[in-house]
RNA sequence: GGUCCGGUAGUUCAGUUGGUUAGAAUGCCGGCCUGUCACGCCGGAGGUCGCGGGUUCGAGUCCCGUCCGGACCGCCA
């Protein structure tokens, strides 16, 4: 709806305050405050506005004993007017404080206002008293986006982005890091995600590539000797979105010369410590623990853990070994493994739910074969198993609850299958499982798990391609101790890599680079990248 | 590329086995109100039920197609 114009030029003076400023002691100034009208509360004698900026917000008194006109100049506001105000700050009542507003123990009387710009009706609410209103859908705010980033939430998040940039940029600069901009328009590399291809006008029918990351204007750094390199970048992948992944998105990237492991850890601890203290107030727990990729996967089901719950995956295969059981005996005679979940509280559940989530969840949703459990009920009762005795034997059920530690009211879920798959498997359901017993605890006050996955493996078997694909980037080097090993066993070899994992979450990861002409060489005949290729 | 869920008032949603005039909250408009702070009270306006076709005496509801959105899987060195 189309408002009437009412707007005139603004005869105030610049203004005094923000809408964040105002406090007791600032009581009898004069004071000009701008900003957009948050709320409107009209008692019909006196007027209330919330007034809004980035700063915070302010009420001002429209009073008709204070100025007339005021008063009935206010009549016409609404939501988002932008206007100025001339007035006097005073001191409310002790009844009239609101003690959720900072600036809640004073008003300005306003006496004169001018009205900068009207606005349409909204399509949303963008008050910054948000808390209990719903959120109108995505779309629709991106059409909007000017009014959605008038909303603290989206507002709250640039200006932590932005404490982010001020506090890594000092932080590497105190550590002697150069920060470099390095091209945007690139050359296309071989391996990794698909490219945003942009086309070149001077030489028709060739592209350029934006980069998935520096990675090889960083290294052409560290060979120039430029030592430490950091950069805060926009990279560029072709693929499909999720909710926590985009298209386009910003890293830090960083490059040391004759870096050790230690030596990373030490400084990315530094950083993340650094900025929870600036953006969030909050002192972290440094060094962070460390857990190899191998146990992660064992462990977890996952090679971003997350540590906040317990739920660890166990092996059963050595008492499930030899039942006789024709599924979980031809996944052991392949190398296979069978994996449980033992999942407190929910040793009662009905013949219904455990169908569900084996349909739903463990077929559908995670992708594995079938699920097999055992039920132990909470009264002590026998052990139900999902599969029949006569097929599965009673004593290999007792010896694997046993062998689980399991008691009255736990679940049993099992899964067999070909290792690493099951875990990976067992880990999508360990979380799903997590979030049906709300064990996961989330806020804005933690807790914050951070975790090293270290020792990575250096390839990853591609059967479709039937060839070897490096799991981080082709200039990850090998730990000195598998070196030997790449040439009869590649899939075993471990790599000098580590990702830094919090709640859950891949929050990073890097590798230390191979600097030798001969490793770097067998790494790239292994992954069939020839040397002219490599160029 | 696949699977699932959704599309109804400006917005967020409800809408029974197909059955009278499609509802609520909020927003919007008008009236009342001098201490509210998501003000309150009274009244009002506001709908191509995404679009196209079909079944039926009758479709927001059932069927087919299509468009759009979301989640997840594939994918993401």
């Amino acid at each position: 709806m189309q408002r009437q114009q009412i707007t005139g030029t603004d005869t105030h003076p610049a203004r005094t305050h923000t809408c964040g400023d105002l406090r007791p002691e600032h009581v009898g100034d004069a004071v000009v405050l701008k900003g957009w009208v948050d709320t409107r509360r009209d008692l019909g004698g006196v007027i209330f506005i919330d007034l809004r900026d980035r700063y915070g917000l302010t009420q001002v008194v429209f009073e008709p004993s204070v100025s007339r006109e005021a008063h009935e100049a206010a009549n016409a506001l609404r939501g988002e007017f932008v206007i100025s105000v001339r007035g006097t700050v005073r001191e409310r009542d002790a009844d009239q404080v609101n003690p959720r507003l900072p600036t809640g123990g004073v008003e300005v009387y306003v006496d004169d206002l001018v009205i900068l710009n009207t606005a349409d009706v909204l399509p949303f609410s963008v008050s910054a008293h948000e808390e209990k209103r719903t959120l109108a859908n995505e779309d629709l705010r991106l059409r909007h986006r000017y009014l959605d980033l008038r909303r603290p939430g989206l507002k709250d998040n640039l200006l932590t982005r932005h404490r982010l940039y001020q506090t890594t940029r000092r932080y590497f600069d105190q550590h002697a890091f150069v920060e470099v901009e390095t091209p945007v328009l690139m050359k296309s590399t071989p391996e990794g995600a698909r490219d945003y291809l942009v086309p070149s006008r001077v030489h028709p029918g060739h592209f350029y590539a934006l980069p998935q990351s520096p990675q090889t204007y960083k290294q052409l750094l560290m060979v120039a000797g430029l030592d430490r390199y950091v950069q805060i970048v926009k990279c560029f992948r072709d693929e499909d979105l999720r909710a926590d992944r985009q298209p386009e998105f910003t890293q830090v990237d960083v490059e040391m010369s004759f870096a050790t492991e230690e030596q990373v850890y030490a400084l990315i601890e530094g950083l993340m410590a650094e900025v929870w203290r600036d953006v969030k107030g909050v002192a972290l727990e440094t060094p962070f623990p460390r857990m190899s990729y191998d146990d992660a996967l064992r462990r977890y089901g996952s090679d971003k853990p997350d540590l906040r719950f317990d739920l660890e995956i166990q092996d059963v295969s050595a008492p499930l070994d030899g039942s006789g059981f024709r599924v979980f005996d031809a996944v052991l005679a392949d190398g296979g493994k069978i994996v449980a979940l033992v999942v407190p509280g929910f040793g009662d559940q009905g013949r219904g739910y455990m169908d569900r989530l084996d349909k739903d969840v463990v077929r559908k949703k995670i992708g594995a074969g079938g699920l097999i459990y055992f039920r132990l009920p909470s009264d002590g009762g026998e052990t139900a198993s999902s599969v029949k005795a006569h097929v599965l034997p009673t004593d290999f059920v007792d010896r694997t609850v046993d062998h689980l530690g399991a008691g009255a009211g736990d679940l049993v879920l099992i899964l067999a299958g070909p290792a690493p798959a099951v875990y990976e498997q067992m880990g999508a359901l360990r979380l799903h499982m997590a979030r049906e017993l709300d064990l996961i605890p989330e806020g804005a006050e933690g807790p914050w798990r951070f975790l090293w996955v270290t020792e990575f493996p250096l390839l990853e078997w591609d059967a479709e391609s039937g060839r070897y694909f490096a799991m981080h980037h082709p200039f990850t080097s090998p730990r000195p101790e598998d070196l030997e090993r790449l040439s009869e066993e590649p899939g075993a070899a471990r790599a000098r890599a580590y990702d830094l994992v919090l709640n859950g979450v891949e929050l990073g990861g890097g590798s230390i680079r191979i600097h030798t002409p001969e490793v770097q060489q067998q790494m790239f005949r292994l992954l069939g990248i020839d040397e002219e290729e490599a160029e």
